[in-house]
DNA sequence: ACTTCGACCTGTTGGC
DNA sequence: TGCCAACAGGTCGAAG
């Protein structure tokens, strides 16, 4: 489901109602996420007051004074919030009680998701310390895309959809960066010229800053805090859209499979 | 250091 | 209608 727009549009979502909310006790009826949420966790959060809530690539980070809960959403994760009423659904996992009565809820189908309890240094975490900059950050150009490709042999888009070269680019927006910049999926990073990168970095800035802007891409079940569907879906040219005429030429798109992930491109306007 | 691939899960879709 | 395989927005970690 999320991807970074996805992630940022449910930060955003959730950030007014639980800033300065103090947690008054955890709900957990499933553990055993990507990994299971340990017993520290629900031992020291409640009794906590949420006072930031951050988002470093696709991980959300929500500070309180003695510890960081990181939560990753997975391929199917959301978080809502909703009122004490609302009935338990088969995969709420989590129910985080605030002292104002509203209820932050953890759901998530497929369990790929992760809620870990961190304790100082957040920056040096495993999970945080080797990713790439954040792509609507200062530090993400061309320059380094072009840097860190060359020689390698892999994939143009798995380049791009490695974290550690840049954070919060999945299957959708790559695959939109990549036609829009007019770059084949295939191409071998390393051969890719400086130029280019310039633009698929512009590219990928502007895509994602267009999805976050729409409240993401909802393609079956991806909704805000409040529970309102993202409308990017509309505005993707290539993503879901293989057989069908490119948005340019007019000719079938093809799709690929690229890495394990299905890639979808148009092979007359991308080379 | 880089690349590939299996693994983790459930739900949906499409073919027969 | 049922059954089964394939696939889905992610990414870690082992192995080559």
């Amino acid at each position: 489901m999320p991807e970074l727009p996805e992630v940022e549009t449910t930060r955003r979502g959730i950030l007014p109602h639980i800033k300065s909310r103090r947690v008054t006790k955890i709900i957990l009826r499933q553990e055993k996420l990507r990994w299971p949420i340990t017993p520290a966790l629900a031992k020291e959060l409640p009794g906590q007051t949420f006072r930031s809530v951050k988002r470093r690539g696709k991980y959300l980070l929500l500070g309180t004074d003695i510890g960081t809960l990181l939560i990753h959403l997975g391929m199917s994760g959301s978080l809502r919030i909703v009122d004490q009423k609302r009935p338990v659904g088969k995969h709420d996992h989590v129910d985080i009680v605030l002292d104002d009565g509203h209820i932050l809820r953890y759901t998530d189908p497929r369990r790929f998701g992760c809620m870990l309890w961190l304790q100082s240094d957040i920056e040096s975490h495993p999970l945080l310390r080797s990713l790439g900059p954040e792509p609507l950050g200062s530090q993400f150009t061309g320059v380094h895309l072009f840097d860190r490709s060359r020689k390698r042999v892999a994939a143009i888009k798995s380049f791009i959809m490695d974290s550690r070269i840049v954070v919060g680019v999945g299957n959708i927006y790559a695959s939109e960066a990549l036609f829009l910049s007019g770059i084949s999926p295939k191409r071998a990073a390393g051969k890719v010229s400086l130029r280019r990168y310039q633009k698929l970095a512009e590219c990928i800035r502007q895509i994602l800053q267009q999805a976050i802007k729409a409240g993401g891409t909802t393609l079956r079940d991806f909704t805000d805090s409040n529970g309102n569907p993202g409308y990017f879906k509309q505005s993707l040219r290539v993503y879901g859209r293989a057989g069908l005429p490119c948005m340019t030429c007019k000719k079938p798109l093809k799709e690929i499979r690229l890495g394990q992930r299905s890639t979808v491109y148009c092979s007359t306007c991308q080379t």
